[in-house]
DNA sequence: TCGGATACTGATAAATTTATCAGTATGGGC
DNA sequence: GCCCATACTGATAAATTTATCAGTATCCGA
């Protein structure tokens, strides 16, 4: 896919966090699994801003990551849903703990750089 | 400098928080600075991986986050010193939290896709 | 007045991440 | 056989972030 060519520190926690669940949508996918939006098409409903395509793509690196699992039943309708692993359970009070920092911190967000995108609100 | 053309959910911490701490070098800057090294020339010194340039220029984007302030004496030698604001502080914990985790969840990092570098142990 | 140290900036290139578009495959019901 | 829903993928473009290069300005002391 893509090749860093910059150093990075893996022996860094927040490097390996970033690597796991930084990506623009994953909180949210987090959030939405979480809340029991499981199956594809559903994820895609909750989360409007996003294609589904793009879902897929964050949702496939969630899943390579060790965070999310997936269970097909090849029967009918086709059905497959995604459930948090435990080590995506213990993402949650990391995802809360940074929330809580934004929710405080709101004041003069807007006059930000851009900077790294995420939503979790997605519903 | 940039504008988002995607929407982003300002409303959401998740994105405030990455917004304003979610840059490549910029835990590392602040875990730089609470440790003592306030000197540009000191920060340049301690995060070799980075040059000055894109360290100065994450450190603006704190400043204007109102994470760090800078105080200034023109007197000799021309003197900087960098600062975490209450705000900055603030962000420690969350910071810790996230690096434990990643810590914690070091086993197959490598496979991972890059995916929003970032570093902290820089010293 | 020249050089070295410090702090900083503009312009642009390179790298990386996200978005878009078009497509494949399976199964059921009409 | 055809259409619809669901799940998924390849290829490529667009956007965003980071890196690089070259430069400005101040102050001091030799």
């Amino acid at each position: 896919m893509y090749q860093k060519k910059l150093p990075e520190d893996l022996e860094c926690g927040i490097t390996i966090a970033m690597r796991s669940f930084g990506g623009k949508w994953k909180p949210c996918i987090i959030d939405a699994i979480d809340k029991g939006f499981r199956r594809p098409s559903e994820l895609h409903k909750v989360i409007t801003e996003a294609t589904p395509r793009v879902i897929d793509l964050q949702l496939r690196e969630l899943e390579i990551a060790g965070i999310v699992y997936k269970e097909t039943s090849s029967g009918f309708p086709l059905y497959t849903a995604y459930y948090l692993t435990e080590k995506g359970e213990s993402i949650l009070p990391v995802l809360s703990l940074m929330n809580n920092w934004g929710l405080q911190n709101k004041d003069g967000a807007h006059d930000l750089q851009p900077q790294k995108k995420n939503r979790v609100i997605c519903i």
